[in-house]
DNA sequence: TTTATTTCAGACGTTACGTCTGAGCTTGTA
DNA sequence: TACAAGCTCAGACGTAACGTCTGAAATAAA
């Protein structure tokens, strides 16, 4: 067992805004985060960004290590992971957990194009005849940041 | 009758569970709800069940209809507008909307079957023909408002 | 009328979320 | 050594959502 499947990891709206700027430049102090995510704030949204942090080390998102007097931050989980997750959460409760039903639903109303439709088929073609727990599939187009 | 506006329902849980209830066996009264969801429940758990329904009304998911002294409730919605609305939330928070990346976390790790890979190939050469070439390029500036 | 059943408005306690305050700690510098 | 500046952390706040529950009015049957 490659890797141990965790409960599913939820993030709200604003600690996804920290994970997106954690993403994007990493690692990051407090400070760094704060100045990216609001321009010309004051002192209370550093604290509101240190909150954030806070449930988000609690939530195994991310990794606090001290360097200085600072604290510096790394990002413990990618985009895709807590994509997987949600998804996850969408099948247990609508179709008992299972996957596959969802692919119908989002290929009907995903309104595709002809690059999409072309790499959706690769994807299903790589995955025909092999188990598909080894594969792991690449973002099509959309690069997944850690 | 059906509802086709465009902003994305979202239900709670309690909320899915009569709508479940009400899929099974439509239409319904309160009671027939309230005893399927709660067997030997009180007058509680009718009420309870009474208000879920008011505001899964409010959400338009559900039509309520006067006969005799009782209310009869159908579902306006099915399970597969809950899905794609739900699939749409996840695209816009992690992909800009696009719903083409979450295909690949979905196949990946959905751990499918020959007969859903079957299933897929089928879904994708029925698509083939009509194009939906003008993908919508959303205003992606940097937003990590919060 | 009485009795049983349904409907509805509103309130309750809990939890989550985003935000903010204040006190204390660490570090560099005078 | 003392001090100022920046950082950390615990905790509180207001709002909203959620599931639940109460009580009273309306309706129909007996």
């Amino acid at each position: 067992m490659r890797r141990e499947s965790r409960e599913p990891i939820q993030v709200t709206e604003a600690e996804l805004a920290v994970l997106r700027s954690l993403w994007r430049k990493q690692p990051a102090t407090v400070r760094e985060l704060a100045d990216h995510l609001y321009p010309g704030g004051e002192t209370s949204h550093y604290a509101t960004v240190q909150k954030l942090l806070d449930r988000l080390q609690a939530k195994g998102c991310v990794e606090r290590r001290k360097e200085g007097r600072a604290n510096v931050f790394t990002a413990l989980v990618d985009r895709g992971r807590l994509i997987r997750d949600r998804l996850r959460l969408v099948a247990d409760q609508f179709t008992d957990g299972a996957l596959a039903p969802l692919l119908s639903h989002l290929v009907s109303g995903a309104d595709l194009s002809q690059d999409d439709l072309q790499d959706l088929r690769t994807m299903v073609d790589g995955l025909d005849g092999r188990s598909a727990s080894e594969s792991q599939a690449k973002d099509s187009r959309e690069g997944d940041h850690v």
